[in-house]
DNA sequence: GTATATGCAAACAATTTGCACGCCT
DNA sequence: AGGCGTGCAAATTGTTTGCATATAC
């Protein structure tokens, strides 16, 4: 992959928050430094970056959702505040019951919870 | 909630697959009962049986999938045929994690595991 | 009779793509 | 020089909505 300047900086951008962006809010993001940059060229940087394995993309309902974090992990969705928080949790005990009574052999293990977070007690 | 038949056939037709259906294939199937039927009033219907209850909408990547099987389960995705398959995981383990370390209140679970099916060993 | 449901088409949102040009290497 | 990356706009895909007409009750 060759260098470019705007794919260094949409994947500083994405390096920078927790908050699991959407492209769009990368976009707007981005904009603030390289005001003339187009949409397009977010997207498609997003999919080359998820390719490389350098980011990592995850579905929110209906929208794409950008995450630098690639070791595996599962999230939290509040639904008040609508943050999405990454967690690990344990999951061997999910992979032994699908493999022993499924005879399924996982490679992949996607979590969400959803429910509210500690800061609306 | 008024009668229509054309939602009685898309209720149907979701109740007889087992297949995680999209939006697009009930279309299609309902087309063979109701041929002038608009794939507006498939989506209309879809989103109604999901607010009453009697569905459930699903997402697979970005598309919505819906699904008769209202009550809590998860999911095993099969990398190799595509098949959606319900299962019923024990999920008190991850509640009692998040609760216990996250202080994270647990409304709904949503697991997938993805990776391949005992048809293809 | 009145409100809800329908078909149709247009509107939408998110994402992808074709093209001519520009910039790494 | 040669090819990948870009900006722009148009195209796609999945889904929603406005409107006039039709239908359930």
């Amino acid at each position: 992959m060759r260098y470019s300047h705007q794919r260094e900086i949409i994947s500083e951008i994405v390096h920078s928050t927790n908050s699991h962006p959407t492209a769009d809010w990368v976009y707007g993001e981005v904009r603030r430094y390289i005001p003339n940059i187009s949409l397009g060229t977010v997207y498609r940087n997003l999919k080359q970056l998820t390719d490389e394995g350098i980011i990592r993309t995850i579905y929110d309902g209906a929208v794409a959702r950008y995450d630098w974090n690639r070791s595996p992990h599962d999230h939290l969705k509040c639904n008040v505040c609508g943050e999405m928080i990454d967690v690990q949790l344990p999951n061997d005990g999910l992979r032994r019951t699908v493999k022993d009574e499924y005879d399924f052999e996982v490679s992949d293990v996607e979590i969400t919870l959803v429910g509210k977070c500690n800061k609306h007690a």
